[in-house]
DNA sequence: AACTATTTATAAGA
DNA sequence: TTCTTATAAATAGTT
C-alpha cells in the first residue's frame, strides 16, 4: 500500500517478508482493538509468526472467546468427543434414575410401605405377587432348614460313633495301662446324654458349622 | 480514516455503529488474510457481532490454531472442567449401577427368585420381612376392600330408597291417570330381589363407580 | 527505525 | 444494504 502495489501471495525475499510481517501484525492488531472499542464487539486474534511467536488480541478474554467460538460450532474434536460423552452419561444417569425410582417404589410395597398409593385392582395384584414370593420363600427356607436339621443329626451320629470307638479303645487301654477308673467314668458320662443335647455341643473337636 | 478523524471510543450512534462494525469486519478479516498469505503466518481471527454473529478467519485451520494456541497456555480450563464433569457422572453412573444390581436382587429375592444363592440364615431373615410386608399389604387390601363393599351396599341402600319413593309416585299417578296395573307389578318384583342382588346391578341411572 | 510516496481503508453522505 | 468519494490511515520501498 505505497510505493508499489501489493500482490496477494508469499513474500520471497525472507528480510522483506519479515520486515511486512512485522508492520502488519502491529497494523492488524491495532485494527482488531478498534473495531471492538468503536462496535463493542468480543474479538480473538492470534497470530504465530513463522518462528513460532505468538502475538495476540482479545477482548474481552481469549478463553472466554475461545469458550463461545467452541459452543458456536460445538467445536475442536477434543471438546467434541468430551461433550458427547457427557451427554451419553448424562442421558445413563437420568434413565438409571428412573428405573432405580421405580425398583425402590417396588421394593416398598413389596414391605408393605406406601399401600395408600394403590387402588383395590392393584392391591389385589401385589397380594397374589407377594404370597407367591413368600410361598416359594417358605418352601425353600423350609428344604435348606431340613437339609440342614438332616445334616446335623448325621454329623451327631458320627460323633457318637467315633465316640463309641473312643470309649472301646480307651476300655481297651485302661486294662493295658492299669489307668484309673474314676477319670473313665467321667467320659462315660457325657457320652451317655441323647442326641438333641449333642446338638448343643458346637465345642467338640468337629467342626459343625452350625452358623 | 477518511472524511473525519476517528477516536478510539464506542461510537454511539447505533446505525453507523452497525455500519462500521460491517466495513470494518470486512477490512480486518481481509488484512488478516492477506497477512498470512503474504508472510506463511498461522493466524486465527473470530469476531462477534454485537447480535451475536460469528464471523472468523483462520489459517491453516481453527481448530489447529486454538490447539496451537491452547497448547502454548497448557490446556484451558474449558478442557479441564469437562474431563472434571466426566469423570462426577461416571462415578454418578457407577454407583447407580450398583444400587441398581443389589435392588434387583431384593427385588427377585422378594418374588421368590434366586433363592439359591441365600443360606438359611439369609432366607430366615428374608421370609421373616417378606411375611411382615405381606401381612401389611393383605390387611391393607382387606380394608379397602371392606370399605369399597360398605360403599357399594350404601349406594344399593340409597337405591332402593330411591325405588321406594319412584314406586310410590307410580303408585300415585296409577290412580290419577288410570294406568295398567301389570306394568306395576313389575317394577314391584325387581324391587323385592334381595340386596346382595342388587349389588350385581350397577347399570342402573345410578353412577354406582365400581371401577 | 524513520521517512514518504502511494495504496488502501473507510466515514459520511446518498 | 450498497455505492460513492473525500480523506484518514497503513504501509512498501527507501534511507
Amino acid at each position: 500500500m505505497a510505493r508499489g502495489k501489493v500482490y496477494l501471495k508469499k513474500i520471497h525475499n525472507p528480510v522483506n517478508r519479515r520486515v511486512t510481517f512485522s508492520k502488519r501484525k502491529t497494523g492488524l492488531l491495532k485494527k482488531a482493538r478498534e473495531l471492538s472499542v468503536l462496535c463493542e464487539a468480543e474479538i480473538g486474534l492470534f497470530i504465530f509468526s513463522p518462528t513460532g511467536k505468538l502475538y495476540e488480541f482479545a477482548r474481552p478474554s481469549m478463553n472466554g472467546i475461545i469458550a463461545k467460538y467452541q459452543k458456536h460450532y460445538a467445536s475442536t474434536r477434543n471438546n467434541l468427543e468430551l461433550s458427547d460423552h457427557i451427554e451419553t452419561l448424562r442421558l445413563e444417569v437420568e434413565n438409571l434414575r428412573k428405573r432405580m425410582t421405580h425398583l425402590e417404589k417396588t421394593c416398598k410395597l413389596m414391605i408393605g410401605e406406601d399401600l395408600e398409593l394403590l387402588n383395590l385392582k392393584e392391591l389385589q395384584c401385589l397380594e397374589k405377587k407377594i404370597s407367591l414370593g413368600a410361598r416359594k420363600i417358605w418352601s425353600r427356607k423350609e428344604k435348606v432348614s431340613l437339609e440342614h436339621i438332616r445334616s446335623l443329626k448325621m454329623k451327631a451320629k458320627s460323633v457318637m460313633v467315633e465316640n463309641a470307638t473312643l470309649l472301646k479303645k480307651i476300655a481297651r487301654s485302661r486294662t493295658a495301662c492299669h489307668l484309673n477308673i474314676n477319670i473313665m467314668e467321667g467320659v462315660n458320662n457325657n457320652f451317655e446324654t441323647d442326641a438333641a443335647t449333642q446338638q448343643d455341643l458346637p465345642q467338640t473337636n468337629l467342626n459343625l458349622t452350625l452358623s
